[in-house]
DNA sequence: TTCGTGACGTGCA
DNA sequence: GTGCACGCCACGA
């Protein structure tokens, strides 16, 4: 198992790295839906897993979690969440028009 | 080792 | 336009 896991380990730090290298590369102004970030760090399937990165982030990270929605245009935190608010306003901040609580993907998304 | 869970996506009624 | 069911991936108890 030394070697399988050895690999593994290796290959799961690497997906959650390049997830975060990827919505470090989201620019200003722009989103990105779970799935997304996922296929270019090299998840097809990995929304899910997106979010569980995110959710490991420290608070004081650099990274642009905030840029980050789900595919239906909304946010995925708990509304009632600090996380949630802080999310709403850096969106809005850097000039992303949130309407109804959705965003407008085909507006806003990013597109590399 | 196995099972349940989660900041999701897609297809279909 | 909306809600439901199933699939995918990693992690913790």
């Amino acid at each position: 198992m030394n070697l399988v896991n050895n690999s593994e380990e290796n290959t799961a730090e690497l997906k959650k790295q390049r997830i975060w290298q990827v919505v470090h590369s989201i620019p200003e102004g722009c989103v990105a839906t779970y799935g997304q970030v996922a296929a270019l760090a090299g998840i097809p399937a990995g929304a899910r897993f997106a979010g569980t990165s995110l959710k490991g982030l420290p608070k004081d990270t650099r990274i642009p979690w905030h840029r980050v929605i789900n595919a239906q245009g909304k946010l995925s935190l708990p509304p009632d969440s600090p996380a949630f608010k802080e999310q709403l306003r850096r969106l809005k901040s850097e000039g992303v028009l949130v309407k109804n609580d959705k965003i407008s993907l085909s507006q806003f998304q990013w597109q590399p």
